[in-house]
DNA sequence: ACGTCGGACGAAATTTTCCTTCATCGCATT
DNA sequence: AATGCGATGAAGGAAAATTTCGTCCGACGT
């Protein structure tokens, strides 16, 4: 198509974007790890993926043949599996399983997980919630890529100029991001409105960061954007749920949230915003280290300015 | 002498099964198991036996082959130890091994609850952060006053008309609330701006709600359009950190939000703004349940109007 | 001192397990 | 209906694990 031109004479882009590496063989965030890979899987590999999950110990006594035979799948097919999440082959997945196993045998909780339903009391609602919550932020937490944040951070540290792009629930969380950053004094704007966010993001060069954030990696909104700001040497960065969405493409680097299973009384964006959070959090906190020597001053001047703002009485 | 004659009539080979069967593949106590055997075995297997139980995780990398290098013998020499130890064949002492390791991995994390500095590495940050929410998610949870939760969630379900005031961080929040009220059919807003907020505030009547949402619980633009919903009859609610702030004066419901000890690079509003969030979740489920019969069909009805913004690859 | 024997040990063969390639089949799109 | 794309499994090849078997060393008896 005519965008792929004008990609094309963008930069040399560093193709490793393109492909998902970002799988650290950690065996404790497996079972979320194989939720958030699961959209991108076929079904048999879907199949495999759960079985795994749902018995490691079981499992891990398994050959390649045998977890083959229990799944209904090939062999082909688990290994397969086993490289898609992140393991070099089924011989490596089934250490991690056996790990997992004896993690979770050595007297780990198995965490009541059941889903909100619609006569449950809010005692539960709110025990359920705050569990999933946390719960979330300890599979984010895992499965983010350090390496990625850091490059990330780097870019946003030293940019002239930042743009976050979000529609939806994650519109929320970029105006969050924007909001902390330009504490700090960096020059940052969240952009809801699609043609406004692409009419700012042709304005970026070198050296600016886009950031994007979409829970689906498939929001044109968001994409579209990002891609303008890639096309324009912008280093983009995108946070989402789906590490091998379309909005990758355009992603010099790419920060994972994770992804909780979802019910009909809770929807997605409860759990991928809470995720979103964190990294964000991450990313900020990252950014006020480096430029520390700026970031602490703004920080307090912003506290100043806004305790007019309160009524007197003080404690 | 006279054993030789009894082993002799035994069999030809598969002695493996008569000698050593005590030992169950038991993880834990493999270091333990190493040590009482030890007098048993040979030289070779004793440097074997040893070198597993010293490192664990590195041997669980090694294949027969590598392990025997490493141990500068053969792999006949492992494989025997392997089943001296109680395990059927080196490919099981591996995975034990493998499973051992997890273990002692997963003991050996401190649970960093330090502050963040600027010097942290960003792995820290990612772990403290991860943990101050999880924290703060248990403290908001176990805090919050179910009774007020309820009463709220009656007066949000049976409401005309809702609106959510928030500044700052906290606007975000009383976005989020809105746009999921929104969705699930009911007719609510989030005013950011204090001057609309209060325009709007005087049209509220009896049996409609307003929300504010304020951490100090003295943000004054806040309490202004609380206390003029308050003073035209509609039923208030505040979400708030302080219980005792002058926000609480114009509030038929308070919900109390904790909140975390603050460092100069981790502002209250983070922490707050977790609480908050899981507040306003608790509200929304609430809510949706009680109003499920409308509630289920806006939730698909929203979601499907928004899966044509997608890009369409699917699968 | 020498021969004999039992057992440790490792090289190589064998078997099992794992991985790769390729042809087929189903599905969706045109 | 035709076509292409991708998922899937069968079969063959590579690697790892296990067994077999021959060699060598040391101990003991003569």
């Amino acid at each position: 198509m005519k965008e792929n031109f004008v990609r094309r004479v963008g930069r040399p882009r560093p193709v490793a974007a393109v492909a998902p590496r970002p799988a650290p063989p950690e065996p404790g965030a497996l079972a979320a790890k194989v939720r958030t890979m699961a959209p991108s899987m076929t079904r048999s590999m879907q199949r495999v993926a759960e079985t795994v999950a749902g018995d490691p110990a079981g499992c891990a006594a398994l050959t390649v043949t045998g977890l083959a035979e229990r799944t209904g799948t090939s062999e082909a097919t688990v290994v397969r599996t086993a490289r898609l999440l992140g393991y070099p082959g089924y011989r490596d997945l089934r250490l991690a399983l056996a790990g997992l196993a004896a993690q979770q045998a050595s007297g780990a909780a198995p965490a009541v997980t059941a889903d909100i339903s619609v006569d449950d009391p809010l005692s539960d609602v709110v025990a359920k919630l705050a569990q999933d919550e946390r719960q979330t932020l300890t599979d984010t937490a895992g499965a983010l890529d350090l390496a990625q944040l850091e490059a990330s951070v780097s870019a946003l540290a030293s940019a002239r100029r930042i743009d976050v792009y979000g529609i939806g629930a994650s519109s929320l969380v970029a105006q969050d991001l924007a909001q902390k950053l330009l504490r700090i004094g960096l020059v940052a704007h969240a952009h809801a409105d699609p043609h406004l966010a692409v009419t700012n993001a042709v304005q970026l060069r070198t050296g600016d960061v886009a950031v994007a954030i979409t829970h689906s990696g498939r929001t044109v909104d968001v994409i579209e954007p990002l891609q303008a700001a890639f096309d324009h040497g912008a280093t983009t960065v995108a946070i989402t749920g789906r590490p091998d969405g379309e909005v990758t493409q355009y992603a010099d680097h790419v920060l994972t949230t994770s992804t909780a299973r979802e019910s009909e009384l809770r929807p997605a964006a409860m759990s991928s915003r809470t995720s979103q959070l964190l990294v964000i959090d991450c990313l900020f906190i990252g950014v006020a280290q480096r430029t520390y020597e700026s970031a602490a001053p703004a920080l307090h001047a912003s506290y100043e300015a806004l305790a007019h703002r309160h009524s007197p009485r003080e404690r």
